[in-house]
RNA sequence: GGUCGCUUAGCUCAGCUGGUAGAGCAUCUGCCUUACAAGCAGGGGGUCAUAGGUUCGAGCCCUAUAGCGACCACCA
């Protein structure tokens, strides 16, 4: 018998040992069509937060789902403990930079970091009720990860997408590494605007350049004015004098200047931002690059060199200022472009890296953008969006310690790259030696490592790779290929998703998956989202659910749609737990009329059971309908909705031939007893993708048809009801008139009807004649009059027994 | 500045292919009814952001405007 009252807590952790010891969530092949889903792996440097639980629970659900309907469900977990965001986690809890540590010592601390933050993640995504096989879990710094990794970079090398060059790129002077485009955050911060006199060297005409970045002075190689800019166009051809510095350079004219912005005169230098590299290519100008790696001005500057870049900006400041070049100084504020991890503004430097081609097949990623079915279908608009704008091939080299290394050697005299020959790998070329003997272009037996690793985003990019065992003796290749879904948050569509699309369409030509399901964001307020860099998540997921129960917290994850910022609210939680709670009572209800219970074939159902068994039958439709458009809270909310009219109208309406057959009959009773049998198990199965352990305890309680509801199959119901749904739904209006009216006199619901009196259409009188010891039963009717109307029906008199109600 | 989304009851949100506004919470009034008082029954509360348009009919479609949010761009 279930409990008087349900005790999650105890409940959960019963049915969490239960799915682990019988591996109730194993993939297995067996033939069944499989279902897979590509679910991303939270970088593992710091806590969880409410926010992924929200967007961890709806791809549960689906899998859940999914599961229900027949498919071998393929969903692993994975831990992406590679790279940056691991050593910054580390740097942090040490309070030392990764370099002051060492780079073998601080590789071991990352580990052991990484492997804690996996052993908590992992029980508190258990506790969840995710229903992943942690026995195909992945963690991106694992050798065999490493290994996919690595085959997959020189697969692509092999097909010519991937090239190693000088080129300018992003570098961060705080991570001293080099980062990609979409590594970036913008920022806005405060600077001013300095109005620098030139002089032109042919005539000495004076002309003015605003900038935020004097310090640049001595990088410049140039400067430019729009061509039709009228009030400058005549500069084109002649040299400028640069003050301080004293160098001279030739003015240009070009379109991309806007004469509007600042003085309209421009200066370039290698390099100040985006326009300056496409000048600098443009032109073919002269490269003055002025930084060191870590932010300073390179020594071979005059007056400058050995500053920091700030203080470098003070110092030409103050020498324009002495010199009579500064015109005026405006305070400005403005964005600038900052390293995500670090917060730092980002500059550009010139170094050897690995990128991987985009520019040159754009196209393929919009055609298989297109492919791919995307929910909520606007979210294409934005891949899209992010594709076109794309301006850079992308760089993998990251100058850090912790993450996949390239399998990459260079010869020491000529630089020829020297290749890990596949059945080689995983390999680390700072431990391991090429093989072979000589650089196949100049001879050479010596080598030197490539000391740089792949950038996050190169591994994680190819975590489908990685769940099919990607070049492996045993492999999944061809039932993971494509995936079916694949999920994530709205953010990383431009990282995660479409380097995804990246490496699919290198590798194989073809969409990494069918479908992509982006959730939306947990706003901590109104207008304010949750992430770990803010700290404004005031609710941790574990108290939550020691609070609350996991049950609950995913009903409150279930809620959202999808593609839709939803704000945290306990209100919602507490609804949840009141509908978790009615779950268990109704059941306690109908088990208790279930004792002398045997399931066998039965068609005689009385009316009001055909009406919801037939309300039942078009709610799943339509339930079935949003899940399968990944819906997964309109889903809920349907079922919820269902469920309530369940108990408070029919539960009511049957309660009387349950507990009576003596009155009713045996067989109307039966007829009760079939359908909320059938109702409930059917509710159970719908109710178990959102809330897997209280269903579970139900079901193993009173059906135990099989070993887990979750590896039920749900069945849709083949009834005719379509009358009797529509005349029910009419009786049950009548039945709330009337209780109406009772509480209206301030009475309880018990009171007797000593005459009711009813206009009805035909057919409802026909319903209600067919259903009618049902009907008086439970409004406690005394006596009934019919009168047929042309309207659907009309309460014409209504009269309480009052007196009844004292004795 | 660009792209996308949002704007519906005091609060949090739902509203499918256009057909007389919905839920929960809060509030008010009753009811201890042989599962449930963490319950049940009922009431009050909305010119669906604004302005136009299409239509017999618009919360829903079109256009414009405003506010909010996300992502991107601008960095001289």
């Amino acid at each position: 018998m279930l409990d008087k009252k349900y005790n999650a807590s105890e409940k959960e952790e019963k049915w969490l040992n239960y799915w682990k010891e019988n591996k109730i969530y194993q993939f297995k092949p067996d033939g069944r069509k499989v279902y897979s889903i590509d679910t991303p792996p939270p970088t593992v440097n710091g806590k969880i937060h409410i926010g992924h639980i929200f967007s961890y629970s709806q791809t549960e659900m689906l899998a859940r789902y999914k599961r229900l309907r027949g498919y071998n469900i393929f969903y692993p977990f994975g831990f992406d403990d590679n790279g940056l965001p691991s050593e910054r986690c580390v740097e942090k809890e040490q309070g030392k930079r990764a370099h002051e540590i060492g780079r073998e010592a601080f590789s071991k601390l990352c580990y052991e970091t990484t492997d804690r933050f996996e052993a908590e993640f992992q029980e508190l995504f258990s506790k969840m009720g995710v229903s992943t096989d942690w026995d195909i879990h992945y963690k991106t710094v694992a050798p065999s990860t490493i290994k996919i990794s690595q085959k997959s970079f020189l697969d692509l090398a092999e097909k010519g997408h991937v090239y190693h060059k000088e080129s300018p790129a992003l570098w961060c002077n705080e991570c001293l590494t080099s980062i990609a485009q979409a590594e970036l955050e913008t920022k806005t911060v405060k600077t001013t605007f300095n109005y620098v006199k030139f002089k032109t060297v042919e005539d000495g005409e004076v002309f003015t350049i605003a900038t935020t970045r004097p310090e640049l002075l001595p990088a410049i190689v140039s400067v430019f004015v729009n061509p039709s800019d009228e009030k400058h166009n005549h500069l084109i051809g002649k040299t400028a004098h640069i003050p301080v510095v004293d160098v001279d350079v030739p003015i240009m004219g070009d379109e991309k200047v806007d004469a509007d912005k600042g003085t309209g005169v421009v200066m370039c230098c290698t390099f100040g931002d985006q326009t300056d590299i496409e000048w600098w290519k443009k032109y073919n100008l002269p490269l003055k690059y002025i930084f060191t790696s870590d932010g300073r001005i390179d020594e071979k500057v005059p007056t400058y060199g050995g500053l920091k870049i700030k203080e470098a900006r003070k110092k030409v400041v103050e020498d324009l200022q002495a010199g009579g070049y500064i015109e005026k100084v405006e305070d400005l504020e403005h964005e600038v472009q900052t390293h995500e991890r670090c917060g730092k503004e980002v500059e550009y430097t010139v170094i050897k890296q690995w990128f991987i081609d985009l520019m040159n097949h754009k196209e393929d990623f919009l055609r298989i953008g297109n492919e791919i079915k995307w929910h909520p279908d606007y979210m294409h608009t934005r891949y899209n969006e992010w594709v076109n704008n794309v301006a850079w091939d992308w760089c993998i080299s990251r100058q850090r310690y912790f993450g996949v290394p390239f399998p990459v050697w260079y010869c020491k005299d000529c630089g020829e790259p020297i290749f890990a020959r596949k059945e080689d790998l995983p390999v680390n070329p700072l431990v391991d030696s090429p093989k072979v003997d000589q650089c196949p272009k100049c001879g050479c037996k010596e080598f030197v490592p490539e000391t740089d690793i792949m950038d996050t985003w190169a591994t994680s990019s190819i975590t489908p790779l990685i769940n099919m065992r990607y070049g492996e003796e045993e492999n999944y290749e061809d039932i993971l290929k494509p995936m079916s879904l694949r999920t994530n948050a709205s953010e990383i569509i431009r990282t995660w998703d479409f380097y995804t699309i990246v490496k699919s369409f290198y590798h194989f030509g073809m969409r990494p998956w069918d479908n992509v399901m982006i959730s939306g964001f947990v706003m901590a307020s109104k207008g304010e989202k949750i992430s770990k860099s803010k700290g404004n998540s005031k609710h941790e997921p574990i108290d939550l659910i020691n609070q609350y129960s996991a049950d609950v917290v995913r009903y409150w994850a279930g809620t959202g749609r999808l593609g839709t910022d939803i704000v945290f609210s306990e209100e919602t939680l507490l609804r949840g737990k009141k509908l978790v709670n009615k779950i268990w009572n109704v059941a306690k209800f109908i088990e208790m009329h279930l004792q002398d219970y045997e399931d066998k074939d039965f068609d005689n159902y009385e009316y009001i059971d055909k009406w919801i068994l037939g309300r039942f039958q078009e709610m799943e439709k339509q339930f079935i309908s949003y899940l399968d458009e990944y819906e997964v809270g309109l889903a809920l909310n349907i079922l919820e909705k269902f469920f309530w009219e369940f108990c408070d109208n029919y539960i009511e309406i049957v309660k009387h031939r349950l507990y009576r057959p003596e009155e009713f009959g045996a067989e109307a009773r039966y007829s009760g007893q079939k359908t909320v049998y059938t109702l409930l198990y059917k509710l159970l199965q719908d109710f178990s993708i959102f809330f897997p352990f209280i269903t579970e305890e139900i079901f193993q309680e009173l059906y135990h048809t099989c070993n887990s509801i979750h590896n039920t199959e749900i069945k849709q119901l083949q009834f005719d009801f379509a009358d009797e749904v529509k005349y029910g739904d009419q009786i049950s209006e009548i039945i709330s008139l009337a209780r109406g009216e009772k509480t209206n006199n301030n009475v309880s619901l018990k009171t007797p009807i000593k005459n009711l009196s009813l206009g009805v259409n035909s057919g409802l009188k026909d319903a209600i004649e067919k259903s009618i010891k049902d009907f008086k039963a439970t409004l406690f009717i005394e006596n009934l009059e019919m009168k047929e109307i042309d309207k659907d029906f009309e309460v014409t008199n209504i009269e309480l027994n009052l007196e009844e109600q004292e004795s």
